[in-house]
DNA sequence: CACATATTTAGCCTGCTCGCTAAATTTCAC
DNA sequence: GTGAAATTTAGCGAGCAGGCTAAATATGTG
């Protein structure tokens, strides 16, 4: 019962859930939401006391697992969310709302 | 800035996204689900190749999180998922689905 | 009681995560 | 071209996650 799910897509799960593990990163995400889905770095890095570097690295998580993506614009860069990613989890998630068998 | 203090008490989101992250815990999930949502320890062990404490630890985490829970019949203990504390992470989702504006 | 069964606890080890600071990169403004 | 601005890359270090084996803990059975 473990291979409903193609193995190509189980590392997408793999990223998108790791992504989502860390409070930073749903924060991130969060606050992208309630922007209207595009920040630049500089903004995004400044909600949070951390470092700058230390956002970057979260940042790049959210992209390599998809869940963002960017576009340069001169010396900024702009992320964008991509909402549809995260249907994703929510397709995980129905296994569990329909009635196994 | 949090240098000795006692490890921070997870919050609900936190304790559920962090139990999600990993691929075997989401698989006893998964599991647990299609076998009806009840397993005793030793058959949800029987799924992995790992040794039986890993199993163990990793189904603390899913307890700990409220994902499951646990009764013990004579020495063995069955554990049941508890569905609804999925329902948060479906929450958190919801939030990207209603537009912001 | 003695032994088998079911499962957890304890403790070790390795590697990755995530914080930091310093340096590099790219672009704009004069 | 020089310098400031925006941001990433490089690299360090502490600590935690997650694998293992061995020992401990219950509970049922003869």
């Amino acid at each position: 019962m473990a291979k409903h799910e193609p193995k190509a897509r189980m590392d997408a799960y793999e990223a998108v859930f790791t992504a989502l593990a860390h409070p930073v990163r749903r924060r991130i995400l969060m606050t992208l939401n309630f922007k209207g889905g595009s920040m630049t770095a500089g903004t995004i890095a400044g909600i949070f006391a951390h470092a700058w570097p230390t956002t970057t690295r979260h940042i790049q998580v959210l992209e390599a697992a998809g869940l963002l993506y960017h576009v340069q614009e001169g010396r900024t860069r702009v992320y964008h969310i991509d909402r549809r990613r995260l249907q994703l989890v929510h397709d995980w998630l129905e296994w569990f709302s329909k009635d196994p068998h």
